[in-house]
DNA sequence: CGGGTTACCTGACGGC
DNA sequence: TGCCGTCAGGTAACCC
């Protein structure tokens, strides 16, 4: 589910509502059964770590805490949330919990940390603070909002000799992160470029107009509290706004609003992909 | 290696 | 009402 724009829009309600330096009372795992099988049900090392502060890298949320790094990845149907009065002494008995509900942090203020994820396709690891993290993202590309890495230049010698459409160039977190299967179809009509076009077939000009529109509507989505399609919800519970101005994504059939011509979809790479093939020629 | 397909899960929705 | 097929924002394993 959540691309970039979702996951910071997660990551900046949990710095609101962690208050200063919350401190963790237990951490347990409900389901050995998100995506990489969680090996325990307990994680004492975490209990009476502080948590310093939410980052984001590419779409995995980090938890500082003051030694360890909690590393989550919402998967297509990850969520957190708050709630109050954990019953610290009788964590069974808490009738908070909900169908999906894998992981709970309970906070020493009282409040709890839930993670749900009804498919199961996030991830959650506890790493070391030291070391840990340089290896496990070695993979992952540029920033695409942070200035300097990703230019068009780098994307036009990224995509030189590569035959696979430009869309799933794109979606591929080695040469960009954060871009996802919305976000790609909608920058790429903002770019002017027709998705199937292979990515060796792409401009200098093209490259850096499509880094600009990369930019502009992440950045634009993270404005309106990301696109709610189903089940996203910010970290206060409340929708986004951004799948309201979705320009083609799941659009087909209906006219284009740049130029009323009607929105053409086809699969690319096992994912729906949405395009205007008058207002996307290069 | 590069590109596509499938698997991993549950739930929502449409057609019959 | 209910059953069945299809689809869903991601990643990783697998196959050619």
């Amino acid at each position: 589910m959540p691309e970039l724009p979702e996951v910071e829009t997660v990551k900046r309600g949990l710095n609101q509502q962690i208050q200063k330096f919350s401190k963790i009372h237990s951490l347990r795992f409900l389901s050995p059964a998100i995506r990489n099988d969680l090996p325990f049900t307990k994680a004492p090392q975490a209990s009476g770590q502080r948590i310093l502060k939410i980052s984001r890298r590419a779409k995995y949320l980090l938890f500082e805490l003051d030694d360890l790094l909690l590393l989550s990845h919402l998967g297509m149907t990850g969520s957190w949330r708050f709630e109050n009065f954990c019953q610290l002494s009788d964590l069974d008995e808490s009738p908070k919990l909900r169908d999906h509900d894998h992981i709970e942090i309970c906070l020493e203020d009282g409040r709890v940390l839930v993670y749900r994820d009804p498919r199961r396709f996030g991830q959650f690891e506890i790493l070391q603070k030291q070391g840990g993290l340089a290896r496990r993202f070695k993979n992952l590309g540029p920033e695409p909002l942070d200035e300097g890495e990703f230019t068009g230049d780098y994307l036009f010698n990224e995509t030189r000799k590569r035959k696979a459409p430009i869309k799933s160039l794109i979606m591929d977190q080695q040469i960009v992160v954060g871009v996802g299967n919305i976000y790609a179809s909608e920058a790429l009509f903002l770019a002017g470029i027709n998705p199937n076009t292979a990515g060796d077939k792409l401009t200098l000009k093209a490259a850096k107009n499509l880094v600009y529109s990369i930019r502009e509507v992440l950045g634009d989505a993270i404005e309106f509290g990301g696109s709610t399609i189903s089940d996203f919800r910010q970290a206060g519970g409340s929708e986004g706004y951004f799948q309201n101005i979705h320009l083609v994504y799941n659009e087909a059939g209906y006219p284009c609003a740049e130029c009323d011509s009607t929105i053409s979809s086809r699969v690319i790479a096992g994912r729906s992909t949405y395009w205007c093939p008058k207002c996307q020629t290069l």
